[in-house]
DNA sequence: ATGTATGCAAACCATTTGCAATGAC
DNA sequence: GTCATTGCAAATGGTTTGCATACAT
């Protein structure tokens, strides 16, 4: 509890910083959206954060929550994920251990795994004329549930090719 | 190229194979769709897939394509990418070396970096309730290119802030 | 002969854009 | 007071869908 206070304080003034740095209004909304992302865990979309930020009593309009993403994004608050489905999802940047996404390509469900490889630190400091901000592991598959459900479709087919 | 042949024969029976044990039709467009994506190199979108084909005087329609391209996805032949434009790209499954992808976040550019990094493999093995059907590395930051643009350009806003 | 796959055009829907009104500076 | 930012509504564009036709089985 304590130490996610203290990181919605540091990403305000991160965002404070930047927002000088490179001459951007301290807007309330600014402000409000980041602080609504930081105080929700896990991924979520524009849909799920526009809902969630009217349930509280924040007025905010689309265009507006698309163009502070963009914002976030640019200095690097907010990550953004297209893993299949339709639609764009985002995670807040700090706070999360670094985690891999195992995405299920049957029904789209996405977990997130541990990963405490170290050795892809060293591989990312090989990479010439290209300065990284950031990287995501994105491991296609089938999650246990889907491939349960695949085993049976299976055998009925075989069934029916029987007849 | 003679070990390109070999790889679109094997594909072409893989993706035969594929359509036998689902009961899908082996349809003419299906396998000179497969055939013209594994006789191209690197990445490639929806739209230019669809010039390149008619270029060739195969006349097919997206819908078909967009068809086929989710069959080649199921069966593991073709790849799908979002890197974070409007529009998903997609490239070949096999006969291509393991690499990673460098997306500058400012313009829009991916490129292909090399990845020898063999603990990943080892990496995957240990998860669990998920059956691992490939994995995407994505790297996002800056290319050198607009690395040297931004440069130009904060170098002019504090310019600016001067007067 | 049967029903799946194709082609076309219309529909969909997340995201973007244009513009008037607001409010940060 | 000025001009960036907001909010609304309309536009955009990649992708999906509905349906008549073609053709693999």
């Amino acid at each position: 509890m304590d130490s996610n206070q203290k990181i919605r304080k540091q990403v305000k003034d991160e965002l404070t910083e930047y927002l000088t740095l490179h001459k951007h209004r301290k807007t309330p909304e600014r402000f409000a959206i980041l602080d609504h992302i930081y105080s929700t865990k896990g991924h979520f979309d524009m849909d799920t954060l526009y809902k969630s930020m009217i349930d509280v009593n924040f007025r905010v309009s689309r265009a507006t929550l698309y163009n502070t993403i963009e914002l976030l994004l640019d200095c690097g608050l907010v990550l953004k994920h297209q893993f299949g489905g339709n639609m764009s999802k985002y995670e807040k940047a700090y706070g999360n251990d670094n985690h891999d996404h195992l995405i299920c390509t049957t029904c789209g469900e996405v977990r997130e795994a541990k990963n405490e490889d170290l050795s892809i630190a060293s591989q990312l400091k090989k990479i010439k004329k290209f300065t990284v901000n950031y990287y995501s592991m994105y491991i296609y598959g089938t999650c246990s549930k889907c491939s349960h459900a695949k085993k049976m479709e299976m055998k009925q087919k075989s069934k029916q090719g029987k007849n």
